[in-house]
DNA sequence: GAACAGGCAACTC
DNA sequence: GAGTTGCCTGTT
């Protein structure tokens, strides 16, 4: 076991950035750390005297450090939100979320899976998927999975996924895991434009709407502006601002605001 | 058994 | 372009 320093608990809440809704291969443990598969490496973070661990050789720090965005000052962004009372009440009680750097495959395929669904089936439906097609990791003489690679799944007959138990969606992740082949879905060349045009271009994968299609710009491509509105969102946009809110006030980071305002949603401590 | 779920595509007007 | 309906499956 490592016992690596990754950063201070002002930096990041584990538990509220895994528990956000934002990713599915991270759970609570029984002793309060969690353990999640990532880029082929399982880990074990956990909370220890105002500092963050991980159980992570120091030379995958620079992947972690990527993954948890730990290089951006989310104190500073979150002064430029427009400061209601509602939203203090959001951004307080969602202090040390982070947004991810997530795999761009896993996410686009995690947040196809998540439509119409609950987190627990949607967890269970990412694991069947990883358990059946992903390659094995040996952690602590435990086996986990990889998140299988759009190669695998595209080569994949539809029916195949039927063990998966996703139902309709399974065309759908079938047809996204071979534009992803194709080319005709390019990450080097969505990373690099900006959203509108990303969220066009990710609009025409079969079974990508604009609600996915945010949700992987966000968590994937790491563009902070998406702003996806689900079922949540819009109740709560609905209850505490008035009519004709445009989310754009948030500016470049909404993204952010969108995951506090969310997290805050679903506490149900509203 | 019926209704519904963190959404989408296809079809209607 | 706004509104409706069916969709796999699992849960209530």
């Amino acid at each position: 076991m490592y016992h690596t320093e990754l950063c201070t608990v002002a930096q990041m809440d584990i538990a509220k950035t895994f528990d956000c809704g934002q990713c599915f291969r991270f759970n609570r443990q029984d002793d309060g750390s969690y353990l999640g598969t990532a880029f082929g490496r399982t880990v074990k973070l956990w909370q220890e005297n105002e500092r963050v661990y991980i159980d992570a050789p120091e030379c995958d720090l620079t992947i972690w450090h990527s993954f948890f965005d730990l290089e951006l000052d989310y104190a500073a962004i979150t002064e430029g939100f427009y400061h209601g009372e509602y939203m203090e009440k959001c951004i307080d009680f969602g202090r040390g979320i982070r947004i991810l750097r997530q795999d761009k495959w896993e996410a686009l395929c995690s947040f196809i899976i998540s439509q119409c669904n609950n987190i627990p089936r949607i967890k269970g439906i990412v694991e069947a998927l990883c358990k059946n097609f992903g390659e094995p990791i040996d952690y602590l003489g435990q086996v986990h999975y990889s998140f299988p690679t759009a190669e695998r799944i595209a080569r994949l007959d539809e029916s195949e996924l039927a063990i998966i138990r996703s139902g309709y969606r399974a065309n759908y992740i079938s047809c996204a895991a071979r534009a992803v082949c194709s080319g005709e879905i390019n990450f080097d060349e969505l990373d690099i434009m900006d959203h509108k045009t990303a969220l066009k271009a990710v609009l025409g994968i079969r079974g990508v709407g604009v609600k996915v299609a945010n949700c992987f710009i966000l968590f994937g491509l790491h563009k902070m502006e998406a702003f996806p509105i689900d079922v949540w969102m819009k109740k709560a946009l609905k209850e505490n601002f008035e009519a004709g809110f445009d989310h754009r006030v948030f500016g470049d980071y909404a993204g952010l605001a969108q995951q506090y305002i969310f997290y805050y949603a679903r506490s149900g401590d509203n």
